[in-house]
DNA sequence: GGGCTAGTATACCGATCAGTATCTTATTGT
DNA sequence: ACAATAAGATACTGATCGGTATACTAGCCC
C-alpha cells in the first residue's frame, strides 16, 4: 500500500470511531506510522484528508454493499439490503454511518463533509432504486425510499442503543418484509 | 428566566446548531451574554453543561412530542407519532436529533451524552409502546420498533438531504401506514 | 450600614490545535 | 555514481482550547 493510501486508511479508521475533531493530526500521523510532515506532503490540509477519507469510505462501502446484494437473485435485492445493513451494524466495530456522524460533526449544509453524505446518500438511493425496478416492483420509487428510510433507522438506532441492537434488526426485517409484500 | 435556565438554554442552541466539539467556552458564555466565570458558577465544567443542555432537550422534547401526540384520538396516536416527526424536520431550523449528534461526536459508548442518547432514544421507544398499545394493536411491541425505526431514518435522512425532506416525509408515511394498517 | 452573593471585565494559565521549519537519512531513476 | 525525491525526527509558531485569578460593582438580607 503506497504511502498517501496507508495515510488515509487510517485515518478513516481514526475518524471513524474518534470522530473528527477529537482526532488531531498528531495523533493522525502516528497512527498511520509517519510524520507530520509526510502526512500534509500527501494531504494539505486536515480538510483535505477528512474529504479524502470520505471519498475512500463511499467506495469502499459502495463496493461492499454490491459484492453483498448481488449474491442473492435479482428478485431478492432489495430485502437483501437490509439484511446488508444488518450485517454491518452487527460488526464489533460499527461506529454507526460515517457520513451520518460527518453530518452531525459539520452541521453546516454547506460544508464539504455535509455534502459529501448528502452524495452518499443519494448514491444509495439511486441503486436502490435500480435493484426495486430489477425485481419488478409496481412502484420502485416509493418502495426504495421506504427500505431507505428502514436502514438509516436501523444504522442510526444500532449506533445509539448498542444494547438493543437485536430488537432493532428484527423489527428492521419485518418492516422491509411488509413494505415489499404490500408493494 | 434564571441565569442558569438562560445558560444552558443557549448552550443548547448552540451545540443543536454547531455541534458540541465545535462549541467553545467563550462562545457559549458570550451567546447567553454572561461572564465565562458566571457560566462556569453554575456548571463546573463544560462537559457538565453539555449534560445539562441535553437533559433540557430531553424534557423539552418529550413535552412537545406528548402534546402533539395527545390531540389525536388513542387510535391514530402510533401514526401521529410520524406526523410529529414530519412537522419536525421540516421546520426551518431543523439540524438532526440532538442526540444522534450527540451519539456521533462522542461515539464511546460509556460517554455520559451517549449514554443520555440511549436513555432518551430508550424513553421514545417506551412511550410509542404504550401508544400502540393503547390503539389496540395486536403485537404492539414490534409495532413500536417499527414505527421508531422510520422516524429514526426521516430523522437523519432528513438531517443528510435536506433538498430531499418533502420525499422522505412522504415516504415515510406511506411505510408508516403500510405497517401500521398490516399489524 | 456591613457582609454576602452574583455578576462584569479582563487578563492569564498550561495544554492542545493545525500547520511549518530545519536538518538528517534512505531510496530511487537515469 | 549522482542528483532528486521521500521520509524521518524534532522543534517550533500563533491561535484556540478549557479553565482560573484578580479586581471591581450592584443588589440584598439581617
Amino acid at each position: 500500500m503506497s504511502t498517501p493510501q496507508q495515510i488515509v486508511a487510517s485515518a478513516l479508521g481514526l475518524f471513524y470511531r474518534n470522530g473528527f475533531h477529537a482526532s488531531g493530526v498528531d495523533l493522525l500521523s502516528r497512527e498511520a506510522g509517519v510524520t507530520k510532515k509526510t502526512l500534509y506532503r500527501h494531504y494539505p490540509s486536515k480538510d483535505a484528508l477528512i474529504e479524502a477519507a470520505l471519498e475512500l469510505r463511499h467506495a469502499q462501502f459502495m463496493a461492499r454493499l454490491r459484492t453483498f446484494v448481488e449474491q442473492a437473485a435479482v428478485a431478492h435485492r432489495p430485502l437483501a439490503y437490509i439484511d446488508f445493513i444488518a450485517d454491518w451494524v452487527q460488526e464489533d466495530d460499527f461506529c454507526g454511518c460515517a457520513f451520518i456522524n460527518a453530518s452531525a460533526e459539520f452541521a453546516q449544509m454547506d460544508a464539504v463533509p455535509h455534502q459529501q453524505a448528502a452524495s452518499h446518500k443519494q448514491d444509495i438511493q439511486a441503486y436502490l432504486l435500480t435493484l426495486c425496478a430489477a425485481a419488478g416492483a409496481s412502484q420502485p420509487s416509493p418502495l426504495a425510499t421506504q427500505l431507505f428510510l428502514i436502514g438509516e433507522g436501523l444504522i442510526v438506532g444500532s449506533q445509539v442503543q448498542q444494547a438493543h441492537k437485536a430488537t432493532l434488526v428484527e423489527g428492521a426485517r419485518a418492516a422491509a418484509q411488509v413494505i415489499w409484500a404490500t408493494a
